[in-house]
DNA sequence: TGTGTTCTCGTAAACGTTTACGGAAAAACG
DNA sequence: CGTTTTTCCGTAAACGTTTACGAGAACACA
């Protein structure tokens, strides 16, 4: 059934040595029998078996993302990962990669299907996202010298990895300005209630600018909740129980804003109307949301594949001729001006 | 770095042959041994390593997912696939496979891709989605004699491997029926232009219950574009042009539907008031769109458990004691009434 | 005690590659 | 022509497993 680099080599009369050395484009072949060896493999749809390759070269040719569920999230970042995924596994197949998906159960964080990717030798490398502040798969990654990269940043293992992530600080920061320009003065933040890092980032941006513009930051103008539906709408009416309530709420997260949104609308207030709402992460929801939802959006597909490039300049088999090089990137997000503010 | 079934064998003073028969829950190992075995295992932080396995049993333990793009379809069906993807993955999980997401550039359909994954041996099976009404991936796979399992139906490869599908045809019948019991008599259709399977049993269920209720099928009435927001956009007014408009239209797709409802409003006809909106898959779009539509929601999470089951019964290998089976299955799809009807 | 059976384990081959090594032939050079 | 270099290829080991086979020991039974 599955031709092997033996019948190859028994059909053309050579050693199975040649034949391999052949197809790896190796320079001690004669030019002529590298001919004849890429055309049999060819006619006799020869294809080399890739488990025995990764045997012999301790290479699986495969990067594991580790897709994190958080608890009380059921939707994974839906909407999100989708096109970064689209983009780096279009970066990974040019260089022969292959993208195994690895999620778990909401709660577990993971750790034990990580551990067994890494001692399985399942995969070259992992992506992890979500990264939290202080990160354990940070830490256990960096300890067992396994090659990573991150989707976020995290204060765990010293940035000796490569990692992309999104200026949720820069973002947080505009969202206030663009919000201070129109007038208001009593801005409020609903942000997630895990160590998720870009939560952290978020607010410091978002602080930062209340001050630049001499607005005391009022504690009571500030939420977490979980990072769903059911949170938005859970916490958001905390912030409106304050004596000075917001004129405006800055949502991190898709999901959050449009738990909130109809939080506000059971008590009668509408975005866009008596209440600006701004998204920090643009999905698709926010666009269809009514009002539309003024939002941040990233460039998710080229932020795969850029972050498939940088994991892989980090990987001696895989980086350039100039050796493996550890790349960090923060990326802008783009203002998208809708109807809700 | 990584310890082997050598260094375990050494460090008990056993044969590398009984540990791996101990590890592998023989039955001709003594339970003194076995006991000692796995101890070390765990204190010397043993795994084995996949590629030996894989190379050895001429099993890779994976599953490729092929993710399908369409032409003129820039977001893979988004939404769709996240939660069929957690449920295929846990399923898949349970029996220690892994899963290796395929995707492509939208318009090669994958031919090439899904060779490769077949001839380098590079997963025991594959999943399709996407599924045609004559699917040459099927026929390639059947004829390699290759595993696999299909999300959809098709009619290539005579039934002879598992699928699972989505009852398109009795929700088509069923959205018919809603809106002539809400006095609905000139009812649209707008479906994809490919030769998506699901198009097909849409229309029949459609064209099926209009008989039935004794209105006569009008081609005015269906339009077909790409199977993305500017197909849905492009092909509304066509029908709209019918000199007896519809008061009525069924979307065969979140996204077609979403383009539709902008095309109607630039002619100032509003889903829910002027014009009764149904989408056959359900998605959070449809949700928060406003007005929220109306939809036919799938299972998602369960189906893709179920199909990973399903896979996994038809390969010997992974079969239960009774034998590989051939299952199809066909799951229906719930409707969620909202406020576009 | 002799024979047959059962338990348990070691030996070694095999899976399909890649690659270090060495050698024969050809080419280059004096 | 003799020597050195280059070109090309075959040999065989190695990667880490699993498993067929056989053998020794222990046991059962007559």
């Amino acid at each position: 059934m599955a031709s092997s680099i033996h019948d190859l080599a028994r059909h053309l009369n050579i050693s199975i040595g040649t034949v391999s050395r052949a197809l790896n484009g190796r320079a001690d072949v004669n030019a002529d029998t590298r001919k004849r060896v890429l055309e049999a493999a060819r006619t006799l749809n020869y294809s080399p078996n890739q488990s025995g390759r990764s045997l012999r070269q301790g290479a699986t040719h495969s990067i594991a993302f580790m897709l994190q569920p958080h608890p009380g999230d059921q939707q994974y970042g839906e909407p999100f990962f989708i096109p970064f995924l689209i983009g780096l596994q279009a970066r990974l197949a040019e260089s022969g990669l292959d993208l195994i998906v690895v999620m778990g159960a909401p709660g577990d964080y993971q750790q034990e299907r990580l551990r067994r990717v890494v001692e399985t030798r399942r995969a070259d490398a992992v992506l992890l996202a979500w990264t939290r502040r202080e990160d354990e798969r940070i830490d256990y990654l960096t300890q067992a010298g396994f090659p990573f990269a991150t989707l976020g940043r995290s204060r765990s293992g010293a940035e000796s990895y490569p990692s992309l992530d999104l200026d949720f600080e820069k973002a947080g920061a505009d969202a206030v300005d663009r919000l201070v320009a129109r007038g208001h003065r009593r801005i409020a933040a609903v942000r997630p209630s895990l160590d998720l890092n870009f939560g952290y980032l978020f607010l410091a941006g978002y602080r930062k600018a209340l001050r630049r513009h001499g607005i005391e930051v009022d504690p009571e103008l500030i939420a977490s909740g979980f990072i769903n539906e059911a949170g938005g709408y859970e916490v958001t009416p905390q912030v409106m129980r304050s004596k000075d309530p917001p004129t405006a709420i800055i949502f991190n997260n898709d999901a959050m804003a449009l738990g909130g949104c109809k939080a506000l609308a059971e008590m009668g207030i509408r975005p866009g109307h008596d209440m600006a709402v701004t998204v920090i992460v643009d999905t698709p929801l926010c666009r269809y949301f009514s009002p539309a939802l003024t939002a941040f959006r990233p460039a998710l597909e080229p932020m795969g594949q850029r972050l498939a490039e940088m994991l892989l300049a980090s990987i001696p088999a895989f980086a350039g001729p100039e050796g493996p090089r550890i790349i960090r990137e923060v990326w802008p997000l783009e203002l998208v001006a809708r109807d809700s503010d």
